[in-house]
RNA sequence: GCGGCUGUAGCUCAGUUGGAUAGAGCGUCUGGCUACGAACCAGAAGGCCGGGAGUUCGAAUCUCUCCAGCCGCACCA
């Protein structure tokens, strides 16, 4: 069955077309079709000002034009009427039981009511959250794990062929940090004494993976502290720079147990943190298709294979020592280094590489979702991807604001190297899962978000996720009612009286339920998730009101049947666009 | 200085390619359970859509400009 909406585009352009060539221009762009659902039921179910978009063009009055418009609509039984109104609407009124026909469709289609084509199968990696694996995941990386997710399930349930990739940082100097300092908390386990490096990693997370560490390599990596610090430049509470301390202190390291010595505490850290990680996100409800490993990229050769593409088109530049990629060519700001003048590539070099990869695995879309503070990068990458004879307008970024933590009304701080922070963990424990799904995406992406943590807890009236998961319980509960009163529910006796449901809350239940298919069509193209959050708290706030005004299970077998395939098929939806933000739909609460 | 995001009711925020009288939640005030779950519902009050100019039949939405806040502008990742 087609929608109702295209139903009636479809109605406008053949009445455009019957008047092409003598009121209006030859052909009329398709675009210019545009029919909207009115805000005030006085004005129809439908408008279109599609008269005041061509009354200039046509060189009549708008409402002339209109007039001519609605003159020509071929008549069809959904619709009751059209007729012109304000300005140069053309409203029109739908026939009585027209838009119950909805409930039919979400009763044959189940779960796939809602999705839709229009992603044409297109191939489309979605590569969010790809956190530093130096620690646990915070607030704000929970954040990016349910946006990403959410968009991902939007994507897909609009046809796209979804890939969802975590990218680890797995190279590089934050992971000799974070390797020198499990081994410094392995050494303090041992029984040695020392001051704990300012740019250390100090979590209480580092320890755990020291004593594993100790467990593993018992004392075959420990040195004395003499050996360890002698002959070091200052820390910065000495008056040095805590920079230049670490990396002398990781030089260090590294000759003191070996290059396989450092690469094993590396490697323990690596896994345990990246195994939490995963741990974390899955238990979220956030999974991913693919981990893909930043050092891949080195050891197997794709960062010289990129590179070697860039210098065949001859983009890159040797100056100061390092190689420049010509970046300023492709519309950045500033030419980027990609090999440093001691030799090391750059993240940018590893970057363009993968996003290379990217391309060749044959996904159309490269969709990042990245910190809003990463916004300058994004340029860079295009550029390097048009330089390497791959269309930089194939990626696709989307900025998350950062989240501000409240408790009460007092703000939480958070840092990861000082060790002092909410993790995910920690939140979805205290706040439950289900809310915190729903908080984080409650916001567009490029909205600071303030999670209070209190009201997401609140068990009460305040909490709107509660609100939408109660409609779907409550549609529970008038089942096992309707049992109790001895009746079951006959769902071909429903459809069959659809037209019965004709009160007008039973019309705003309808209409909202005929909505979703579109939310589902834009929240996808737009990749905002709030706008589906949005929806169904209208949604069941139509329910709610429904519920409170009228009885379902009334004598009448034909209207209280009709009444129940209308109210499950609003359990349905509810669940669709929940399953879709990876919140439950619960029967009970 | 350059770039990105943001500015809409007391608070937190929606508002689709420009459409009819700018919406919701919370908070405040007033009502509603002998009812299929009151985690609910109904009603009221509350607005120079940051300021100004422009584009046109029509602007919260597009353009310019100014103001305010957040974030970037590495041979870090």
């Amino acid at each position: 069955m087609v929608a109702l909406k295209q139903e009636l585009e479809q109605l406008l352009s053949v009445a455009l077309a019957r008047l092409a060539g003598t009121l209006l221009p030859d052909a009329v762009d398709p675009r210019a079709i545009v029919i909207e659902r009115t805000r005030d039921s006085a004005n129809g179910d439908f408008a279109s000002n599609v008269a005041m978009r061509l009354a200039k063009a046509a060189g009549l009055a708008p409402r002339t034009l209109a007039q001519a418009i609605v003159e020509q609509i071929p008549a069809t039984p959904r619709v009751l009427r059209c007729e012109v109104a304000g300005a140069g609407f053309i409203n029109f009124y739908l026939a009585g039981d027209a838009q119950a026909q909805v409930v039919r469709q979400v009763h044959e289609l189940g779960d796939a009511f809602g999705r839709n084509a229009s992603g044409a199968d297109r191939k489309i990696i979605v590569e969010f959250v790809s956190s530093n694996p130096t620690g646990p995941l915070h607030v704000g990386h929970g954040r990016h794990g349910a946006f990403g997710a959410s968009v991902s399930n939007l994507l897909a349930a609009n046809g796209w062929q979804v890939h969802r990739e975590y990218y680890i940082n797995d190279a590089g100097r934050q992971m000799d940090i974070l390797a020198a300092s499990i081994w410094l908390r392995y050494l303090e386990a041992c029984g040695e004494r020392f001051t704990f490096p300012a740019n250390g990693y100090k979590g209480e997370y580092i320890r755990d993976i020291a004593a594993d560490l100790l467990q593993h390599e018992g004392d075959s990596l420990q040195r004395a502290e003499g050996e360890l610090f002698g002959n070091l430049p200052p820390d910065e509470p000495e008056g040095g720079d805590k920079d230049t301390y670490i990396d002398a202190l990781i030089v260090r390291a590294r000759s003191l147990i070996g290059e396989d010595g450092f690469r094993r505490v590396l490697d323990l850290g690596l896994s345990a943190i990246l195994g939490d990680i995963e741990q974390d996100l899955g238990e979220f409800g956030v999974t991913f298709d693919r981990w893909y490993s930043e050092r891949s990229l080195a050891d197997n050769g794709a960062i010289d294979r990129a590179l070697h593409r860039l210098a065949q088109h001859d983009h890159v530049y040797e100056k100061d020592g390092a190689l420049w990629f010509r970046a300023t060519a492709f519309g950045d700001d500033k030419d980027r280094v990609v090999v440093r003048d001691n030799g090391i590539k750059t993240y940018f070099a590893s970057d363009i590489a993968y996003h290379l990869d990217k391309r060749e695995r044959g996904f159309d879309v490269l969709l990042d979702i990245l910190g809003s503070d990463h916004h300058g990068y994004v340029a860079r990458v295009r550029a390097g991807l048009d330089a390497m004879g791959e269309p930089g307008s194939s990626l696709d970024a989307l900025l998350v604001q950062f989240v501000t933590l409240y408790r009460g009304g007092e703000k939480a701080q958070m840092s990861t190297r000082s060790g002092e922070f909410i993790t995910l963990r920690e939140l979805r424990n205290e706040v439950g899962n289900d809310a915190c799904r729903f908080f984080y995406v409650m916001r567009g992406n490029d909205q600071h978000l303030d999670f209070d943590l209190e009201l997401a807890k609140s068990r009460s009236n305040d909490n709107p996720v509660y609100y939408i998961q109660y409609a779907h319980a409550r549609v529970a509960s008038v089942l096992k009612q309707l049992e109790s009163k001895g009746h079951t529910y006959d769902g071909a006796l429903g459809l069959a009286n659809l037209a019965l449901l004709n009160s007008v809350h039973e019309s705003a239940v309808l209409t909202a339920l005929d909505r979703y298919p579109e939310i589902i069509v834009l929240a996808g193209a737009n990749r905002a998730p709030h706008t589906l959050v949005h929806y169904l708290r209208e949604l069941a706030n139509s329910f709610h009101t429904y519920y409170n005004a009228e009885q379902f299970i009334v004598d009448d077998a034909a209207l209280r049947n009709a009444r129940l395939s209308l109210v499950l098929a609003v359990q349905q939806v509810v669940r669709n666009g929940l399953g879709l933000l990876g919140v439950s739909a619960p029967d009970t609460m």
